[in-house]
DNA sequence: CGCAAAAGTTGACCAAGTCAACTATTTATT
DNA sequence: AATAAATAGTTGACTTGGTCAACTTTTGCG
């Protein structure tokens, strides 16, 4: 039997506070944009998909996303899923990107009622921009940090997220 | 000069992207509690002050604060500057735990203005409440580590907040 | 077909958080 | 001592990010 965490756990409990400080003050530079940290994270989302590979597109490309009934583009379902969001308000974010020409949707190569997005010239700027910004903030937070430590922060990084990514979504299983 | 450190801002971004997904997991069970998310904030806040000693208490301990002229409890303003809130929203927040007597407020030892705050019997009883259920959390979250990984996770936690501690106090600075 | 589930949309609604103005207390200036 | 300026806190009005429930349309399935 495993032994008592509670060292552990008062140490997460310490991690929290400070990341979400950390986290808190890189949200500072992303909501003094023209979005909200939510719609911020929909944008970041829209561009972290493959998405250029259209399986409704011409081409080879769209020829094999058509016979491996794959579609690489996120429908407004995927992002409220994956981002915990509500339908209704990924809607509405969905419809002020479109209304300032971020986005577009067009119907799914096999299914009307699932509508595809992909971002435009604009979107990608945006979301280019706002990378640029987040990067420029990740980049002056790290700036001390010798070259040795910069890899060793990433390594340990890389650690944690293994060492803590056992159980993040068997916890929600509630429903008969 | 440091060497090019996009590889180490690609992989905190990846973190970051983790993390706040974790902290949205580990939050709703917070979030399900009577308490809103800054609520239960101001609460650990409270409860993480010393606090126990008043300077305006009477017995020894009292006297060497009075003495010392060392205030051990936070004032709402503590409270807002440390967890960046609006003071306006603290008052609130503070009035409904004073409402349903989880808190009690007095004035301060070296001054009227200064409303000292502290938790009641209640409000202790409350955060450990709320703080066993975030233990809960954490633990089922490291149920699955051996010793070695659980010790080893300690480790780099600390070590990630050391290299991460940097220059997080020195950005916002721009008022002449 | 006919029913159930999924994707998406709409409108009504709420509560978390913000802003600006104000009082009261304290400190600094001359 | 008088006055100005800063600090702590409070109040009311307001904005808006986000939720809920109901509904439409499309798709899957027996």
């Amino acid at each position: 039997m495993p032994a008592d965490r509670s060292a552990l756990v008062r140490d997460l409990r310490c991690f929290n506070r400070f990341y979400t400080g950390l986290i808190g003050l890189l949200d500072e530079t992303l909501t003094h944009s023209a979005f909200t940290l939510t719609e911020a994270r929909v944008l970041f989302e829209l561009g972290r998909r493959p998405g250029r590979i259209a399986a409704n597109s011409g081409g080879k490309a769209g020829f094999l996303a058509r016979v491996l009934q794959i579609d690489f583009e996120p429908a407004a379902s995927d992002i409220a899923r994956d981002l915990q969001l509500d339908p209704a308000y990924v809607t509405r974010i969905l419809r002020k990107f479109s209304a300032a020409g971020l986005t577009e949707t067009r119907a799914g190569p096999d299914a009307l009622r699932r509508r595809v997005l992909s971002l435009t010239m604009r979107g990608q700027v945006a979301l280019a921009a706002l990378q640029s910004a987040a990067d420029r903030d990740l980049t002056r937070l790290t700036v001390d940090l010798g070259d040795e430590e910069a890899a060793e922060l990433s390594d340990i990084l890389a650690r944690v997220r293994h060492l803590l990514s056992a159980a993040p979504a068997s916890e929600r299983r509630e429903s008969a």
